[in-house]
RNA sequence: GUGGCCGUAGCUCAGUUGGUCAGAGCGCCGGGAUGUGGCCCCGGAGGUCGCGGGUUCGAACCCCGUCGGUCACCCCA
């Protein structure tokens, strides 16, 4: 990029996504919804922006998602507003809000933003598809979840992704496990990294997921909280891992994976793309909450879902080399040298038959219409010049594959045109190509 | 927030130890007799070398700052 010192740009952290790499989101989004909506899950739509209690409250002021990361500000009434920083707490706002009846099954695909430094797969204002699902405590609904959450990875081709699962308890089991495995870590202070020898008292579960040596050499061996987990939890547990492996979905138990967010309790999961070698490998994640609806003022109510990172999951096809998606092509291309009326007239014509049609504009040559007509990856070209003007006609070349170029009654364009489609589409036009979508 | 690397035409990049160094390929525009794209040929437009300051007789090349990008840490999607 060399753009003048004061030429406009994106800010720091976001990106465009311009056609035809658009096409890959309107695929992925399309794909996505016909998954979670079969399984009963509807659309929301929930602000951008929400008090920032509601994060607060949810995520924990602990995380660095709430503690650092979060774009504040403050509305010119004073109320003090942030951007959503994730999917779950703005969803969960809006059950407490309006008690839709349980269960409550909802979807949504949202940007989310968080103010961290950008790197590769990082940015500050991402997207994430996602589902939550409020009401049951019942562990087949975990694995419904999880599952939908594997599947949607999977549909787009993906196959180098690991689940890793895991369980946090309770608040029964939990802080006893906490204490436990403080103790265990506190005889070990020397041995962690300075920073969660920092850590170790305000949230000793961390240390679990730390990535340094020493770090993992210290809690290889410490008491694991699958183990620990009272009765209720490891009924609940066990009744989700059966039901993963019934439906075939593969996953790894991972005692380290231990989600971020306060609001988790019972089973957390994790997607990771073994094709990302980058810092950021994380596709997507989730798990239950069930004392969430309760902290935003709700009645207990359980609760899991899960994220997905849509920039994320399209970096992981890029490496896998899946999803390549084709961009919808046009169906004709009028080229019209006398003037622009039939240009005009015809093109607009064909829309109006739910054909894709484009057209040159400024009155160009022949040739350069015709270059225009090749890059538009139109199916036919329609040729209009003087000749065809007096007799009413226009002529049909085909652009792609093979064919002779053939005049045609203006009158029996819509059909010639239609006939000539590569895809046997309905009447709106042929849905998008799409290359490795199963 | 901390650190490494990078910043030359729309894109990908060349630019020797600072002195015709402002270039190539692709893309774009135009042309290749008599109305017809893709291949090929010819021509053209387009850059104050991110920005600001400094060193020097002279800087795209050196120094400082700044902005942006990128990678890693942190954390997460």
């Amino acid at each position: 990029m060399t753009d003048d010192a004061n030429a406009a740009r994106a800010p720091s952290g976001t990106h465009d996504v311009l056609w035809p790499e658009s096409t890959r989101w309107e695929t992925l989004l399309a794909l996505f919804a016909a998954q979670v909506e079969r399984a009963g899950y509807g659309l929301a739509h929930t602000p951008i922006f929400e008090e920032v209690k509601v994060f607060r409250r949810g995520i924990g002021t602990g995380s660095d998602v709430v503690g650092k990361e979060m774009y504040e500000f403050e509305d010119r009434g004073g109320r003090m507003l942030a951007l959503r920083p994730e999917g779950t707490a703005p969803l969960v706002r809006a059950f407490v809000q309006h008690r839709p009846a349980l269960p409550w099954k909802a979807w949504y695909a949202t940007p989310a933003f968080r103010y961290e430094r950008p790197q590769a797969g990082r940015y500050r204002q991402h997207h994430q598809l996602g589902v939550e699902a409020l009401g049951p405590a019942d562990p087949d609904l975990d694995v419904e979840v999880v599952s939908l959450a594997d599947g949607a990875l999977r549909s787009v081709g993906l196959t180098d992704i690991v689940l890793k699962l895991n369980s946090m308890g309770d608040a029964l089991c939990r802080p006893a496990y906490v204490e436990r495995l403080r103790a265990y870590l506190a005889e070990r202070r020397d041995a962690l990294c300075d920073e969660h020898a920092q850590r170790l008292e305000s949230n000793p579960l961390r240390v679990l997921d730390c990535k340094r040596p020493q770090c993992r050499q210290a809690t290889d061996a410490a008491p694991r909280l699958v183990e620990v987990l009272c009765d209720p939890c490891a009924a609940h547990f066990a009744r989700v891992r059966r039901g993963l492996e019934a439906l075939g979905v593969p996953y790894r138990l991972d005692h380290r994976l231990v989600r971020g967010f306060d609001y988790y309790s019972r089973t957390t999961f994790e997607f990771a793309s073994g094709a990302l070698d980058a810092a950021q490998n994380g596709v997507g994640g989730g798990g239950r909450y069930d004392g969430l609806v309760e902290m935003l003022g709700g009645p207990p109510t359980p609760g899991i879902g899960f994220g997905i990172g849509i920039e994320r999951l399209l970096l992981a096809c890029d490496a896998e080399q899946v999803f390549a998606v084709d961009p919808p092509r046009l169906d004709a291309f009028v080229v019209d040298v006398t003037g622009g009326d039939v240009a005009r007239d015809v093109t607009w014509r064909l829309r109006q038959a739910g054909l894709r049609a484009d057209r040159a504009f400024d009155g160009r040559s022949m040739k350069s219409q015709l270059k225009a007509a090749d890059r538009s990856g139109a199916a036919v070209a329609l040729l209009v010049g003087p000749q065809e003007v007096s007799t009413r006609t226009v002529i049909v070349k085909p652009l792609r594959g093979g064919g002779d170029q053939r005049p045609v009654p203006v009158a029996e364009v819509v059909e010639a045109v239609r006939a000539a489609r590569p895809t046997a589409g309905g009447p709106e036009g042929p849905p998008p190509t799409r290359r490795d979508v199963p």
